[in-house]
DNA sequence: CGACCATTTGATATGGATCAAGCGATGTGG
DNA sequence: CCACATCGCTTGATCCATATCAAATGGTCG
């Protein structure tokens, strides 16, 4: 955490959050206002740069983070090289969540970003005295949960069912449309769903061959034909 | 739940738990004496026979299962037909935890098994008024996510390295020495590591000829070599 | 413009899947 | 008690999806 600016003025010279949860992709029914008001309160925006750590692996776990703007990626150096990306977060995506007091994954910005940082004793302490608050944690924790179940069904399937799930579920966290504008590169992508970058960007060339996505520049792809991705998706 | 025989008799004769929570496997500090001792004071004891559904995806989660004799699989049914197995279940282990109101897996009996049921609206009163229940719980959640984040990993690697992890996790959690009876079949082994049975049954014959361990018969492994095998862990 | 980096494309290798057959244990009916 | 069917597992032969190695292309920045 070295060159890093704290811009805690900007929370507070908007305390309406300029994020919404509605953002995060997750249209479940619970909502995290008393959570989001808390970290808005609380919390700390710090800058990142593009690329810097937000927090290592094997390092004590005192703080939450919720993206305002940018984007980050938590990952793992395997022993053989290879890197594991544990997942994207996204503008109000919260990550950082641990259940032993050291981080299981380091964690990184992709794009230059703002990040809320609150400390995890001060949300406990709340979570005392708001049963609400509790809650929203406790369902931060289940849908990450979900979501990692998931990936355990995608990591067993094939090559193009696992990019059409990559980019439907990028296409429904990142914008409601059809157009995506990915932050991150071709292998964050690979590292993400177990392939190689060779693997990601032939499949990407052969479903635009297939006329189920356009490709106009190499961070940007429009989903042309959703029911052909979902129905790679198994 | 047909053709069950509620046994609740056998806990009310024998209050004192027949099954340890250090039986699980899991050498973590945090203890779940609270937990375990309100199930065997609430829950029903039932008789699952072999290849019995416990519960079936999509049903409302009610209950809380914690195994006392046998073992246990969950699983899902993918659209191509394949299965992919959420989790093995051995004496002590709790399942059934869900953070939605309906089961996202199916769950059966792999073997004859003796397992407490008891109702989550309960356990969750418990939590209400005894923190350490709520603690526990949350406790469990974290581990299962743990548990479900290194599969990832697993996931990626090579046949050996899965096959050799499953070996060192089962040794782990079956007992602790060298011997290994599974409960399980080849078609589970492969199915929850996301492998072809021939591959699997392949592999274990290649750590047979390399050294590593022994199979005196198809259920049951011996470990010759845990140093080899960690290293093929990555 | 030239260096650099990300991405794509091409050629080849390979690990694991698939298809197919054999084997050993277990159980059943004659 | 044995012949036979069944089931779970292993072994063999072949195929294919993805990895690997290598080179070309394109975009960005000093």
């Amino acid at each position: 955490m070295h060159s890093l600016t704290a811009v805690r003025s900007e929370v507070a010279r908007r305390p309406a959050a300029p994020v919404r949860h509605s953002q995060h992709g997750y249209d479940d029914a619970l909502d995290t206002d008393a959570l989001d008001h808390s970290m808005l309160m609380m919390g700390a925006m710090m800058a990142y740069p593009r690329n810097s750590e937000i927090f290592g692996e094997n390092e004590p776990a005192e703080y939450l983070y919720k993206v305002v703007s940018g984007s980050a990626r938590t990952y793992k150096i395997l022993s053989d090289g290879r890197r594991q990306i544990g997942g994207f977060y996204l503008p109000g995506d919260i990550f950082g969540l641990e259940f032993a007091d050291e981080h299981t994954l380091s964690a990184e910005a992709i794009t230059d970003s703002k990040i809320l940082v609150i400390k995890r004793s001060a949300i406990n302490a709340l979570a005392g005295r708001d049963a609400a608050i509790g809650k929203q944690l406790f369902n931060l924790t289940g849908r990450e949960l979900c979501r990692v179940q998931d990936r355990i069904l995608l990591l067993i399937k094939s090559a193009q069912e696992r990019v059409a799930s990559f980019l439907l579920e990028m296409a429904e966290r990142v914008s409601g449309d059809n157009s995506i504008e990915l932050p991150m590169s071709r292998q964050d992508i690979a590292d993400y769903l177990g392939l190689t970058i060779e693997t990601v960007s032939r499949t990407l060339t052969s479903l635009e061959g297939a006329a189920a996505i356009e490709v106009p520049s190499s961070r940007r792809i429009v989903l042309r034909n959703r029911l052909a991705l979902s129905r790679m998706n198994g």
